[in-house]
DNA sequence: CGCTTTGTGTGACCCGCATCACAGACGATC
DNA sequence: GATCGTCTGTGATGCGGGTCACACAAAGCG
């Protein structure tokens, strides 16, 4: 019950949910079904069927696709609060990523079915979802037009940025996984971060970057841009 | 009237108002106004207020971006009965991209107070919405994938592939718009059709592009992948 | 405590694609 | 039909960043 209460206000403070009175909060509270992941572990990939709705409670989820060749590309990283699996579970399709556990992570769930329900007896949450929807659609346009038109540099500073401040100055990710993140290859994002290491913007450690100077990797990022 | 049996027709036709009622399509038909545009005529840009939502009649509209720079992309190429701008008209939000005519077009508009008006009254337009944006997430999701993994000979196939999908196999269309639209150089995209056109998959002329074999072309947009 | 694993730091090299620079070729416009 | 602007075709050259190949350091783990 405590379980509950804390589950919904979690919810509510989610703008996938906002908007909903406190009743139809612990509705879909009721509907939940915790689960849990060890790191690297798989939750769904590419092609399953979408049949639930995620909210990271603890941990973090890495969303994903890659070629067959090999080539591998992280779409978006989760933490505590983030709704993700909402396009699969709504339009019925696949997934189009895959989403694995990056440290021991829990989740709440939601089934398709439930879901449905819930938003026929509770047609307000139609535009909720319709604003998230469109939150979403802005945050892909951005980063695709980052990743089509900026230079590795900018991309890396305004990823760099994004994640400070979603968890803090202090980030705990491999070089590795910051690579994939931002479509480039390990060496090449060691190479920048330590340029900008011998500049005093950040501090390095084995997976850590601390972001010293978030002005001077904001200006770092966009060079080419702001000399003309 | 007659007009407005046309456009109620046109917007039936469409995701966007699929499932509506006929007279639910006649009310937002009156809500329309049409508006026509001169090629190269900029309808609205980044930044601009979203105070509408659109359709093509009749011509081509790109929707599109840029660096100061001058670096461009192509994010789309919307044709007759395609539904656009509905982001920033749902969550109020200034554009996130230009829209300009290609060619000599006609819209349909609809005010987004009258929108939302339409909206309040008629719930079940929330689902078919929901459903639009899900597939407009899909089909960005899939874009980003491709312009971030593929190489260059590869997006052009695809994207060579889906206009034919979209307007037959004979595109009129310039080697420097398909490049901005891939996110490459004309020059590259030049070399590439050349090779192709030397393969007997592709005819070329001044600004028309004819897909003589979209088996072969395929084909030839996978060779890393497909060879292992 | 060695031993392995995972992550970092760097050099050498190469390749895809951008850039620069022209030379036609086709369509419009008068 | 001479002229001009747009579009295509193609070479030369350069650079960003991918690939390969190690050396090393820090964390697990028997």
């Amino acid at each position: 019950m405590a379980e509950q209460h804390h589950f919904a206000r979690l919810l509510g403070a989610n703008p996938f949910f906002a908007g909903l009175g406190a009743d139809a909060l612990q509705a879909v509270a009721g509907l939940c079904v915790t689960c849990s992941l060890a790191p690297e572990e798989m939750l769904f990939q590419k092609g399953d069927p979408g049949d639930a709705l995620y909210a990271v409670r603890r941990g973090q989820i890495r969303i994903a696709t890659g070629t067959e060749a090999g080539r591998r590309l992280t779409l978006n990283l989760l933490g505590s609060g983030d709704v993700f699996g909402e396009v699969a579970l709504l339009d019925g399709c696949p997934r189009t990523a895959d989403a694995v556990a990056v440290e021991p992570t829990e989740l709440f769930m939601v089934r398709r079915r439930d879901f449905l329900d819930l938003l026929e007896r509770q047609p307000a949450v139609a535009v909720r979802i319709i604003e998230f929807l469109c939150r979403r659609i802005r945050w892909m346009s951005e980063r695709m037009e980052e990743s089509v038109l900026l230079p590795l540099p900018a991309r890396l500073s305004r990823r760099l940025l994004a994640l400070a401040d979603d968890y803090g100055a202090e980030l705990h990710i491999s070089q590795e996984e910051l690579a994939i993140f931002v479509g480039a290859t390990r060496e090449s994002v060691n190479r920048q971060l330590q340029t900008w290491r011998r500049g005093g913007i950040l501090a390095l450690g084995r997976s850590r970057i601390h972001v010293l100077d978030p002005r001077a990797l904001s200006a770092a990022g966009a060079p080419k841009e702001a000399l003309q």
